[in-house]
DNA sequence: GGGGGATTGTTAAAGATTTAACATCCTTGT
DNA sequence: ACAAGGATGTTAAATCTTTAACAATCCCCC
């Protein structure tokens, strides 16, 4: 894979929507689309699509267009997902629980195989098939298998200790939920989900038209 | 409030980021911050914070800089967050009722005042003080309130045409957790959080570095 | 086998956002 | 009262992203 240049951080978003829109289409048995389609499905502009593809390569044919299947293998090569990923959820909150049971993540080639917390209440206690463990086990179960991905599912205030540990443990790339800026070191892909903030943006836009 | 230009969607998130800092430092006591000291609380520079003020007027001392007390209420007044603001969920999934019972959006002035789901099985049962209310009563709900900003975490296969009817009920701001693109008329704010897309990037920002 | 229509890949232009630079203004100390 | 130091607000430059335009290429049909 030959990304001679820096991809902007929505191309690569805008990757998933369009491999998920190829998946469906090869699923109807559909043998072309054009970054047309692509792009009404989308919601973007076809251009938009065109200019991504090309950060990567060329995989059209001129005066054709897109095969879905094709194109769908090579997005998800891209995207790192032609295999799959195990994930651990450090916190066993409601939303930790809520994560490590969400289907969308395993259809996505994503598996959570552990769930992390220190309340020893929790600990021992099930979120479907898996067993709520202590975070000192943590390390352990991170580099047996080992496990590159983790999610933070702790309040704000510990945070920043949870993630520090998880990056001393192995882990690589963390998407974190607590509405804290946290810091990793170089080399660790750090991804913050803030939910408050997604109603806060609508508020936002909502009070701009009055 | 002044809006002459557009607002940047990313300017938008860090206000809320600002916001945070804001409210602790103020609740440690801290009288005066600077551009500065906020940057480095958020992860911006601090050239981006007075740039991001700027859009809404002025809020700092020259040579000293500002009161967080004082700046936390006036972001939160661009924000649209000095009032609160009741929220309803479509879909009580494990992923809607743990956004039903998530804390973070009450600290932030958003009330979970309804979950609404077609599924007859789950009609009527709790999650928390709240009870599962069939689809139907969407409407009633919303207009009696009148509650404008609205959650959905359906499956993709039906969020269009949940979507659709929550615009026809008088919802005005919907976040959309179903990994599906949907559209909205003019006048309605949608927002979309995928959360399997923000793995991927995680797992490409990974591929990247090899 | 050649022309018309269609669609990609690519280059250039436009637009938006971020960073940098600096003049302005405030506080403090003498 | 005034100078020095420091931080904002604002303008300009740089950077990044999106949109538009078009040449190159392919397929289909006659």
């Amino acid at each position: 894979m030959f990304k001679k240049f820096k991809i902007p951080e929505a191309t690569v978003g805008r990757l998933t929507a369009y491999s998920r829109f190829l998946k469906e289409a090869e699923e109807k048995g559909i043998s072309t689309v054009s970054s047309q389609q692509i792009a009404k499905a989308t919601g973007v502009t076809p251009a938009q699509v065109r200019k991504d593809l090309a950060y990567f390569g060329e995989f059209g044919t001129r005066g054709v267009g897109y095969n879905p299947r094709e194109l769908y293998n090579y997005i998800m090569k891209i995207l790192g997902l032609d295999r799959r990923w195990p994930v651990i959820i450090i916190g066993a909150g409601r939303l930790g629980a809520a994560l490590a049971m969400y289907k969308g993540f395993a259809e996505r080639g994503f598996d959570i195989v552990g769930i992390f917390d220190i309340d020893p209440e929790k600990i021992g206690s099930k979120i479907g098939e898996i067993e709520i463990r202590p975070l000192e086990e943590l390390k352990e179960k991170v580099q047996e298998l080992p496990v590159k991905l983790g999610i933070v599912a702790v309040p704000a205030a510990s945070a920043q200790q949870v993630v520090d540990y998880m990056v001393e443990s192995g882990i690589r790339g963390i998407i974190n939920f607590a509405p804290v800026n946290v810091s990793v070191p170089e080399g660790v892909v750090l991804r913050r989900v803030d939910l408050a903030s997604q109603l806060e943006y609508l508020t936002f836009r909502l009070g701009e038209s009055r």
